[in-house]
RNA sequence: GGGCAUUUAGCUCAACUGGUUAGAGCACCUCGUUGACGUCGAGGAGGUUAUAGGUUCGAUUCCUAUAGUGCCCACCA
């Protein structure tokens, strides 16, 4: 019943505790604290205790995880601990991220181009199964990094989001969407990369600063009989060759100079094609001529005020009209003389026969910002091409509910706001992916398919069925099925993968299924994540949840803010402001690391990871260490038999004063517990038993303790009274040992180890985490 | 450009959602410390709560405007 002596030795302590609790397996909601054993799940499930579960959200398993990722932990973990001590069952599930495009992408930069080997040059099995290896042999390091934390998660349970259990439940989702006519193929704009003959993802690509020209061109007005009147609009263009793909040319509203060409019709030079006159807020009425020929089909802007325009005048749609093909030669309703060759190549003969034709007014020289392929350096080309979609009208309306409703609640209160714009804003959601690391779609056509561009550039799929070409139909059974399981070996299944958002938003369902613990742990209590993933992940979690159950995923959101470096700003290994998790282990201790994560933060605000508040923390637990020391001493020193005391039958005002000190931090603290205000809840903690317990509480109490002598001269002046010192100590342990449980969901280890030493009553529990609060 | 935050001591942040004298840690100054203290304690200095208005008996807190900073989204024809 004694603590060692010297300063807390966090390594050797963290070890030997975390051992403790893995062998009893503490972590499992099978655990049953009154058998002190692991029962089975049915009998778990018939406990009426109160369930409690976080399904931890999962760390890429390409790498070790970051302070980021450790914050949450942190936060998970207090959570868990908090409701075990209030003695609900509590669940924390953990799991494994295979992270997409950042996944492959890593994989792909550190591992085979060190080695020098071309993705492309291996098949897609092979190289699924090396990068499955790599992912594999890499989780085992995150998954001892999150026990080191001391997350007290499930990890039996560990899951990764690959696993054939999980994809099969993620697929059929994606199949009863489709035969609910919630899924479509659409045509979208893409980033095309001419040298992969690949599309690439927005982040694929990097922008660099070339030297182009801007040309201004004049457009014929004509009037209602589409008559030429020998009036002009003059637009300004750096890509004169995608003018045969314009399908308006849009001017601001508030443009006074062109008010009276709006709703006007005009002819694009060198063709017959008539176009609107639209407005959009877009264009910038400084920049140019005022005046924007529309492209939706080769320029993402134009694409977004094409769609924009459509949304809010359903009776005068504009379309999309693509002129540049896959090999970068000029298709479509183009002029015969340009159709078929390269668009750079016929560049300087457009521009020749609108001199000519005395539409080109002017050239100028401009920097422009040019995106550019970051694995081929090719120049990026806006296209458009055939994309899935999720139709999310049914399912916007009911996940908004969900929180307006209160049936989830969001944490800090004024992210709801983000959260409302997003879904507001939401348009239907592109979910493939021309990837190989993920959920291959699960459609399969009954023969090659090939993307066309027809005469009006329209993209069209077709599909070769008995040697012939046919346009394909996706809703015939024929052309294209949905299903797990290939139909048969003639047919050929879809390349792109989904989504990563598409799996992971059904991670909270998908981890229970497998685990058979729905009925259980279905809806999650809470999910604890970076507020920066609100809008990507924590609302597709609402969408299929809402789409597959009817019913929320999660009661309540707790979005804790991000890590920032030493230096307050982003943290970044190029910055070379970030600690690394093993330094701060070994100098400083888990506790105290854990214990930056909370202290006077709040939810949704950022805060910087520094040495100097280790080094508080690490203070901190020697204060703790040493304060226990001191109250076990005289414990067993003095011989002391331990009860609970009550107040009324104290008799020192001293331990009156100790008491109520007591009730009153473990009121204020649990109120802060219970409204997810962890910054207060630890800061009143830090405080009150520092600078109260210990400064004033303590000290004042040592004259019940200890010989009294005169200062200066060392006249003895009285001796200890055993009944006070008795109950002075005694009201010591007391105050320890809820002052330890009250930190523990904090700083679990040094707790646990403390509690071991404490002296136990009925109702204490061998471990402090199921020790009541 | 749109959205969301944020601005409090030299630095990093609190202030429990309108109520005494705005609090901690680090740094600084002065004392003290041989019975818990790899240190700690007592005390001190340091603030017109970004600026300007407004609401209120009362504003760090609510409203408006301005300026600075950060993040997310969209981006130059």
């Amino acid at each position: 019943m004694s603590l060692p002596n010297g300063p807390y030795n966090p390594q050797q302590n963290e070890d030997e505790i975390l051992k403790y609790w893995l062998e009893n397996k503490f972590y499992k909601p099978e655990y049953s604290p009154v058998k002190d054993q692991v029962v089975s799940t049915e009998e778990m499930k018939a406990d009426p205790r109160e369930p409690f579960s976080i399904i931890c959200p999962p760390p890429n398993a390409y790498g070790r995880p970051h302070l980021g990722n450790i914050s949450g932990y942190a936060y998970q973990d207090a959570m868990g601990r908090y409701a075990r001590m209030k003695g609900k069952k509590v669940l924390l599930l953990p799991g494994k991220d295979h992270a997409g495009l950042e996944g492959e992408g890593v994989f792909v930069r550190d591992i085979l181009e060190k080695k020098g080997v071309d993705k492309f040059s291996l098949s897609r099995e092979e190289f699924y199964n090396q990068i499955w290896k790599f992912n594999m042999q890499n989780k085992e390091l995150a998954l001892k990094d999150e026990q080191t934390i001391g997350l007290s998660a499930d990890f039996d349970r560990d899951i990764f989001t690959l696993d054939p259990k999980i994809v099969e439940i993620v697929l059929s989702t994606f199949i009863e969407m489709f035969n609910q006519n919630m899924i479509y193929k659409g045509v979208r704009i893409v980033n095309w990369d001419p040298k992969a003959q690949s599309v690439i993802a927005d982040n694929q690509c990097v922008r660099e600063e070339r030297k182009g020209k801007i040309y201004r061109i004049k457009y014929p007005i004509v009037d209602d009989n589409n008559q030429i009147t020998g009036e002009f609009i003059t637009v300004a263009t750096t890509r004169p060759e995608t003018m045969f793909g314009d399908t308006a040319i849009a001017v601001n509203s508030t443009d006074e100079r062109y008010t009276n060409l709006v709703g006007r019709k005009c002819l694009i030079p060198l063709t017959n094609t008539i176009i609107p006159i639209i407005t959009s807020p877009r264009v910038e009425k400084e920049f140019g001529t005022g005046c924007l020929k529309i492209t939706p089909a080769h320029s993402l802007d134009d694409f977004t005020i094409m769609t924009e325009w459509n949304q809010a005048n359903q009776a005068n749609q504009i379309s999309y009209c693509n002129v540049i093909n896959k090999d970068l030669t000029l298709v479509g309703p183009v002029p015969s003389k340009y159709l078929g060759r390269k668009y750079t190549d016929v560049l300087p003969e457009i521009l020749s026969d609108l001199k000519s034709g005395e539409y080109l007014i002017s050239e100028e020289e401009l920097v422009q910002n040019i995106l550019i392929a970051e694995r081929t350096k090719a120049i990026v080309e806006p296209i458009m091409s055939s994309q899935w979609f999720i139709d999310i009208e049914k399912i916007r309306q009911p996940v908004i509910d969900m929180v307006k409703n209160g049936d989830v609640t969001i944490h800090p209160k004024n992210m709801e706001a983000k959260f409302f714009y997003w879904m507001e804003n939401l348009r239907d959601w592109a979910i493939s992916r021309t990837l190989w690391w993920g959920y291959r779609m699960p459609v399969w056509y009954a023969g090659p398919i090939e993307e066309r561009i027809d005469n009006n550039g329209k993209v069209e799929t077709f599909i070769n069925l008995n040697n012939e070409w046919v346009v394909l139909d996706s809703t015939s059974e024929n052309h294209l099925k949905v299903q797990l399981e290939s139909p048969g070996t003639n047919w050929i299944q879809e390349e792109s993968v989904l989504d990563t958002w598409f799996s992971s938003g059904q991670w909270p369902y998908a981890t229970l299924m497998v685990n058979n613990l729905m009925d259980t742990f279905y809806p999650t209590s809470v999910m604890e994540t970076g507020y920066d993933i609100l809008e990507n992940w924590v609302s597709r979690m609402m969408m299929f949840s809402y789409f597959k159950l009817k019913k929320e995923p999660f009661k309540d959101i707790y979005l804790h803010g991000l890590v920032k470096g030493t230096d307050g700003q982003k943290m970044s290994k190029s910055k070379g402001n970030v600690i690394p998790m093993d330094q701060a282990k070994e100098k400083y201790g888990v506790d105290p690391l854990r214990m930056v994560y909370f202290y006077q933060n709040s939810a949704g605000a950022s805060y910087a990871l520094t040495y100097e508040k280790l080094e508080m923390f690490k203070n901190f637990n020697n204060k703790i260490w040493n304060a226990s020391k001191f109250v076990l001493g005289n414990f067993e020193k003095n011989n002391i038999q331990y009860s609970i005391p009550a107040l009324d039958s104290l008799r020192l005002e001293n331990s009156k004063e100790i008491f109520n000190h007591i009730t009153d931090v473990k009121q204020k603290v649990t109120k802060f517990m219970d409204t997810f205000k962890f910054g207060l809840a630890s800061s009143t903690l830090y405080d009150e038993f520092w600078h109260n317990f210990c400064d004033k509480l303590i000290e004042q109490s040592k004259v019940y303790l200890y010989t009294q002598k005169n200062k200066d001269t060392g006249e003895f002046i009285s001796e200890p009274k055993p009944e006070e010192l008795q109950e002075t100590v005694n009201i010591f342990v007391y105050a320890l040992k809820e002052y330890t449980k009250m930190l523990h969901p904090f700083i679990p280890f040094i707790t646990e180890k403390i509690w071991q030493e404490l002296p136990k009553v009925e109702g204490d529990h061998k471990t402090v985490m199921y020790s009541k609060w």
